[in-house]
DNA sequence: GGCCAGGCGGCCC
DNA sequence: GGGCCGCATGGC
């Protein structure tokens, strides 16, 4: 089969519709919400982010300055908030203090090397805070695109980022709708106990017939 | 009550 | 490079 990305992006555009991410409302406010959605669920972040607004700390320069426990305390319903507090704090003095790279490459390195800061939170804050075309990786994209049998049981990040940056035209916007179309297609059918019949990509998928062979 | 959620770093081998 | 662990809340 031919793995036409393309394809697979038009069947969820089609379903879902404009996704409209990331949702915030500045750079800084995305940069914050990557950091505290990492492996939580957006509906906990939503109420850190506005206990963070409430307090006047939904900025990097309000939260270099701030005392980690209290950072702490507002971001608790994230989840991890000792962990995520020292983070925002230390990525927020890291991204004041030091001019980022306008290189993408460097951009990204440059990233990576701030404590907190993986993988996906590089490309997230690469995509939608400063608008480069970086494609982002979670574990949706993972899920999808293995049962999907485009893309082997195990992949590294390394791994699935280029297949995706290999095979598309490198645009921010489809870059951006389509990581959020597969956030979307994701929690709503290809969930971990995946809603099969009514999948839009049914038609091109192994999942179904895979489990049939195990059965 | 258990499972899950838009990871990451540290450690071990 | 891979496997395992700790980190933690809220919704279903």
């Amino acid at each position: 089969m031919i793995k036409n990305l393309l394809r697979i992006y038009n069947i969820l555009f089609d379903e879902y519709g404009p996704q409209h991410w990331w949702p915030g409302e500045t750079q800084d406010e995305i940069i914050i919400g990557a950091i505290l959605t990492q492996n939580t669920a957006w509906s906990n972040v939503e109420k850190a982010i506005s206990n963070l607004k409430a307090n006047n700390l939904l900025s990097l320069s309000a939260l270099e300055q701030s005392e980690q426990e209290i950072v702490a305390n507002l971001i608790r319903p994230s989840g991890y908030f000792n962990q995520k507090a020292e983070r925002l704090i230390t990525v927020s003095r890291k991204l004041l203090n030091y001019s980022p790279p306008s290189n993408s490459e460097q951009l990204r390195n440059f990233l990576l090397s701030i404590r907190g800061i993986g993988n996906e939170t590089a490309d997230s804050i690469m995509l939608y805070a400063y608008s480069y075309p970086s494609f982002v990786v979670d574990t949706y994209t993972q899920r999808i695109f293995q049962r999907l049998g485009w893309l082997p049981e195990k992949s590294t990040y390394a791994y699935v980022r280029a297949f995706f940056m290999d095979k598309l035209p490198s645009e921010v916007t489809l870059f951006n709708e389509y990581h959020a179309l597969l956030v979307r297609h994701a929690k709503t059918y290809c969930k971990k106990q995946p809603d099969c019949l009514q999948c839009p990509l049914k038609e091109l998928c192994n999942y179904e017939m895979e489990k049939e062979v195990v059965s």
